[in-house]
DNA sequence: CGATTGCGTTAAGACATTCTTTAGACTTGG
DNA sequence: CCAAGTCTAAAGAATGTCTTAACGCAATCG
C-alpha cells in the first residue's frame, strides 16, 4: 500500500534503478531524476514525501540543490554519497539535509532510515508543511482554516479538501475524476455534477478574484 | 545560543566525559548517566532536549531503554555505538531512535547531527513543561488542575486528558479518532458518541466562553 | 454564420449525516 | 454499598451533501 512518492536523484543509472526497485518493493512510489537540474524541475512540478539525494550530480550538485529545496519545502532529504569525510557530512547536514548515508548502502538500513525520516516528518506537522499559500490564499491544514487576502473563508469539509488538493499543485489541471478519487476516495462514475457544484460553492466563497479556472472538457486548475 | 540539557548515556567514563566536554563547548548543558537504569531515573525526573545513547550499558541496555523513553516522550535520541552491522542500525532506528552514529565518532559530525536533530525537534512543539496556558485557560499537568480565568474548574480524568491534548496544539483540529487513540489508548471503532459527550461536559464546565470549536465532519479544536 | 449539441454554472430543495444534550445504566474504587 | 465517573442510547437540532433542473456559453458542423 503506497503512501506517497519518493524522489530519487542519482546520476548512475544502475544505482538509481536499484534504489527505485528497493523502495518500490516496500510500497513507495518513486520518481527518478538523473541530474540536479532535472530534480529541480520535478520538485517544482510535483510533491514528494521524501528525497534521496546523491551529491555528485551533473547540472546542479546535491550541495547546491539542498538550499533550493529548503526554500520551498521541509520534505525530508536523505543524502546518499560516496564522500565520507566528516567535513562532507557536516556540511550536508548543516545545509539542511536530514540524514546521511555512505555508498555502498545496505538495503535494510536504507529502508530503516527512510522509515525513520518519514515517521519524524509525519510526527512533526511542521509549519512549512501545514500551511500552504498561493497568491493571497492561505490554507492551514492543522486548523483547517482558509483565508483569502485577510478575509477568513469558512469552508465545509469537502470544500476544504478540494481546495487543498488544488493548492497542492497550483496550475496543474485536475480532472473531475482526479478530484473525485482524491477527495471522495472512490471511483468516479462519469456523469456526476457533484464536483461542479462544490467548485461553484468554493468560487463564490472565495470572493471576486478568480482563483479556480475551468479547463473546458478536462477539469479545473488553480491560477 | 544553545539552551537546554542533553542527556549523555555512556558507561565508559572517558567517552562520557569527552562527549560532555564537546557538547558543553558548543553551549549545551549536559547530564551524564553511566547505566541504563540511571538514565531511566534521570529521564523520569528531569526534561532533556536530546539524548545521546550508547547501546551496551549495564542495568538496561540502550535497546531496552529506547521504547521506555518513547512511551513518554518524543525527545530526539541519537544512538552512539560500536556496533555497526546494518542489522544493529536497522533495529535501533525501527525501535524509535532518530539517528545512529558509530564509534569512534568525529566531533564535527557529532555536533552537526545534534544540531540537525534539534532543528527537527524544534519544529514540533514539545510539551515538556508541566503548565500549559492558552488564553485564560491554565492547565497544570502535575496537580492535574485547570482554571478558566480565575475560576477553578473541576474536571474528571478523561475530561482532563482530552483538554490536555487539545491544549498541546491549540488551533489544531483533532479528529475523534485522534482523540480516542490518544486519550483511550485504543483503536477507534467508528460510530462512537463517547467523545462527543465528554466534549459537551467539558464545554459546560468551562463556562460561557467558547474554547472548543466543532469542525464539522472532522473533529474539534481549541480556539 | 446560425443551429445544434454538450458541457459548465448555479440555485433550490430533498436527503443524509453529524452534533448536542439529556437521561439513565453500567463500572469502578474506596 | 455508595459515590463518582464513564459510557450508551435516543431525540432533536444543526449543518453539509447531493440531485435536479434551468440556463448560458463554448465548440462543432453543416
Amino acid at each position: 500500500m503506497a503512501i506517497g512518492t519518493i524522489l530519487i536523484v542519482e546520476d548512475d543509472n544502475d544505482i538509481n534503478n536499484l534504489l527505485a526497485e528497493v523502495l518500490r518493493r516496500s510500497g513507495y512510489n518513486t520518481a527518478q531524476a538523473y541530474s540536479g537540474t532535472e530534480a529541480r524541475l520535478l520538485l517544482a512540478q510535483g510533491s514528494y514525501i521524501l528525497v534521496m539525494l546523491d551529491l555528485m550530480l551533473p547540472g546542479l550538485t546535491g550541495e547546491e540543490l539542498i538550499p533550493i529545496i529548503r526554500q520551498k519545502s521541509a520534505v525530508p532529504i536523505i543524502v546518499l554519497s560516496a564522500k565520507e569525510t566528516p567535513e562532507d557530512k557536516i556540511n550536508v547536514l548543516r545545509s539542511g539535509a536530514d540524514d546521511y548515508m555512505t555508498k555502498p548502502f545496505d538495503e535494510g538500513e536504507l529502508l530503516a532510515r527512510v522509515e525513520a525520516n518519514l515517521r519524524r516528518a509525519g510526527a512533526a506537522p511542521d509549519s512549512a508543511g501545514g500551511i500552504v499559500t498561493y497568491k493571497d490564499l492561505t490554507l492551514d491544514r492543522e486548523s483547517r482554516t482558509v483565508t483569502a487576502g485577510d478575509r477568513p473563508v469558512s469552508l465545509t469539509a469537502r470544500e476544504f479538501d478540494i481546495l487543498e488538493l488544488l493548492l497542492s499543485n497550483p496550475n496543474k489541471v485536475f480532472t473531475k475524476a482526479n478530484l473525485f478519487r482524491s477527495v471522495w476516495n472512490d471511483e468516479f462514475y462519469g456523469d456526476d455534477n457533484t464536483v461542479n457544484v462544490h467548485i461553484s460553492k468554493i468560487r463564490s466563497k472565495l470572493g471576486e478574484t478568480e482563483y479556480i479556472q475551468t479547463v473546458w472538457g478536462i477539469g479545473f486548475k488553480l491560477i
